[in-house]
DNA sequence: TGACGCTGAGTTTTT
DNA sequence: CTCAGCGTCA
């Protein structure tokens, strides 16, 4: 059960006597630990594996947890409670829904939806300017995840924008409740304020939770810490595995000071350091930690390793940006065929996503398959979107968010005018859209015909409503689809046919997987009903998947924050230069020590290269400007350090590599 | 309803 | 420069 582990490894897996924090160093197998602590936690100490509970971040890290420590127990295991925050949120307000005042069936809001919200609030109540709109609504979400209600940020509110934000955020909150609604934020948030109002259900949680691993601990924000020291309670069951130097998420409510607070919180904390690091050479570890030590630290963290000291950190001074792109595109055509490795191997970091246009267009060039992650989420597509806001609908029927949505999609010939009567008239009647459209009453402020359609519309969803009920789920939602013409509309909304095939491809994957979620049986036997089906659903980003069984190989394209977590042989980080890494808006308010981590993420993601590029000027947007080398350059230990390309003339050295390299992607365009 | 042109912003983003 | 979002016009 513990073999394989280092020392520090085993004593953090078999630790129990009080609450432990694992500073977990890039690179040093806290996954392992976690995994294993699980599996000894069970297998050893005899814990019922129900309850205990697991926390990550993303569906990723807990999809990977679980797996792996499904492995080591046996997949025997029934209810292994290893979820992210949010899925363990959902499942409180799940079972305490009545408690909180919402009905079943509500509907998860996601930011796309809670941005549309906040927009209309705006135009209608404070006439405005929709760019503004996204902006209150990360204050909003900024407020949410430090727990100031609405009342307090009005009664806070210091300045005409502070107020804005108040008075938005309390028409937000109220739109939520009479749509039966919760945000991201919610999910978190709610159960926290229902744990501190109600002592006997977070009695009742805390018996759930013999046991709690937190993961990533250093990018939880205010409620999330709550929530983790409400269940925690006085046992003090509790693992955190986190790492400060890594915290690169401060910008948005992340409390890295988390970490140092656990110390306050249990006097009895005790602290295990993992240092050692199987995954990048010396050079590499003696650059992350002279970086990072320009940071002050509460815990002092020295990463090492057995896997000597390997080649030098290469800084290779370009041009211009256009040089720099060519030069990283060449540099990876020829270190491939020189090395025989696979493109998968080679990561380009850069520091925002615009900055992936221009190495795209070189390797594009040079036919290198490459590969850019972020984009657009699965369900932020517009034919997901649709299908999502009809089976939401379909759910809960005071979703108001929803109706609107697709009320008129396909297009059923029901106008903004009809839509803002019926609104009125819902208003005046405090039911939601979807009830007022089938009331008779309705008659009294809009004409026959549009009362019709509207009707016909709700008794449709209704329709629709019960055959979910009766029939497989698949059978169900290709009735309504049918129903609805959708794919017809697709082709009508979409440019080329392909590109209609292909979205409502999207759709029938998201019917393959609500049937197979609708299938599956819990624990007690129970199948799922829609609600619940599309509750999770919202939460579990389809996309991660595909990219996960997606093993193409393919050069990684990425930005320092989404490197995080993931591994290389061979590095290049663009753009080493002021304003950039550090970025401009960075120095102006004075985060630098934040940038900084983000360069130690970036600097640990190599395995055996590492390479930084910087340009002497840079076209931006349609000025030439001069660049300054990052001022981070000067922390990177001189001795572990190249640099090429300095000045005009190239070094000897330089030159035999480009010539290799030339030559080695001639000798692979043969091959090809 | 859809095409066109104006305006403004331009770091990172999971759930 | 380039893209998104909005308003205007046919």
């Amino acid at each position: 059960m513990t073999n394989n582990l280092n020392p520090r490894q085993r004593e953090a897996v078999q630790y129990i006597d009080t609450p432990l924090l694992v500073l977990a160093g890039a690179g040093s197998g806290k996954t392992s630990v976690i995994t294993r602590k699980i599996a000894w936690l069970i297998g050893t100490a005899g814990y019922d594996p129900a309850k205990i509970v697991a926390v990550t971040f993303t569906n990723k890290a807990a999809r990977e947890m679980r797996e792996r420590a499904s492995k080591l127990v046996g997949s025997n295991v029934k209810g292994l409670g290893i979820s992210t925050f949010h899925t363990l949120g959902l499942n409180i307000i799940r079972s305490e829904h009545k408690a909180l005042g919402l009905r079943s069936g509500f509907t998860i809001f996601d930011a796309e939806d809670a941005r549309a919200l906040v927009r209309e609030l705006m135009q209608r109540d404070a006439g405005g300017d929709a760019s503004l709109a996204d902006t209150v609504q990360q204050a909003i979400s900024t407020l949410k995840n430090d727990m100031v209600g609405a009342e307090d940020a009005l009664a806070l509110a210091k300045s005409p924008r502070e107020m804005l934000i108040a008075q938005v955020y309390e028409g937000y909150e109220r739109s939520l409740r009479a749509y039966n609604a919760v945000d991201f934020d919610d999910l978190i948030l709610k159960p926290v304020q229902l744990f501190n109002a109600h002592g006997d259900v977070l009695a009742r949680w805390q018996d759930r939770t013999r046991y709690l691993l937190v993961d990533e601990y250093q990018d939880t924000n205010l409620s999330q810490y709550r929530l983790v020291k409400q269940l925690v309670g006085v046992r003090g069951a509790l693992t955190v595995v986190g790492d400060d130097d890594q915290s690169i998420y401060a910008w948005r409510g992340a409390r890295p000071e988390n970490l140092v607070q656990l110390k306050e919180d249990f006097p009895n904390l005790k602290v295990i350091a993992l240092e050692q690091n199987y995954r990048s050479t010396g050079r590499i570890l003696r650059a992350a930690n002279a970086v990072i030590a320009n940071n002050p630290h509460v815990f002092e963290k020295k990463l090492w390793s057995e896997l000597g000291p390997g080649d030098p950190i290469r800084i290779v001074a370009c041009k211009d940006e256009q040089h720099e792109a060519e030069k990283i595109a060449t540099e990876i055509l020829g270190h491939r065929a020189r090395s025989n490795g696979k493109w998968k191997d080679y990561a380009v970091l850069y520091r925002g996503n615009f900055q992936s246009r221009l190495i795209e267009e070189k390797l594009r060039e040079k036919q290198v398959p490459y590969k850019v992650s972020g984009g657009q989420s699965f369900f932020a597509r517009a034919e997901i979107k649709d299908l999502m806001a009809y089976l939401r609908l379909i759910a809960n029927p005071d979703d108001d968010s929803a109706f609107l949505r697709v009320v008129n999609v396909p297009r059923r010939e029901i106008g903004p005018t009809t839509l803002e009567k019926l609104a009125q008239y819902a208003g005046k009647r405090h039911v939601s859209l979807s009830t007022a459209a089938g009331e008779m009453g309705l008659g009294e402020v809009l004409g026959g015909q549009y009362r019709e359609k509207l009707a016909r519309f709700v008794h449709w969803l209704d329709d629709v409503r019960q055959r979910l009920h009766r029939l497989p789920a698949k059978q169900a939602l290709n009735e309504m689809l049918e129903e609805l013409g959708y794919e017809a509309w697709l082709r009508s909304q979409t440019a080329t046919p392909q590109g209609a095939m292909k979205r409502y491809e999207n759709v029938t994957s998201l019917v393959e997987s609500i049937h197979t979620m609708s299938e599956k049986v819990d624990d007690h036997g129970k199948r799922p009903d829609i609600g619940e089906v599309i509750a999770r659903l919202v939460l579990l980003d389809m996309l991660d998947q595909q990219e996960e069984q997606d093993d193409s190989d393919r050069v990684q394209l990425m930005t320092l924050h989404a490197s995080k977590g993931l591994e290389f042989p061979n590095v290049w980080v663009l753009a080493f230069e002021e304003n950039v890494l550090p970025h401009r808006s960075s120095i102006e308010a004075n985060t630098i020590e934040e940038e900084r981590r983000l360069l130690y993420v970036g600097i640990t993601r190599a395995r055996r290269q590492l390479t930084f590029t910087h340009a002497q000027k840079r076209k931006q947007y349609n000025e030439m400007l001069r660049c300054e080398p990052s001022r981070f350059m000067a922390e990177l230990p001189k001795d572990d350090v190249r640099f090429e390309g300095e000045g005009t003339q190239a070094s000897s050295e330089e030159k035999a590599r480009s010539r290799d390299n030339a030559l080695a992607a001639l000798d692979a365009l043969f091959k090809r």
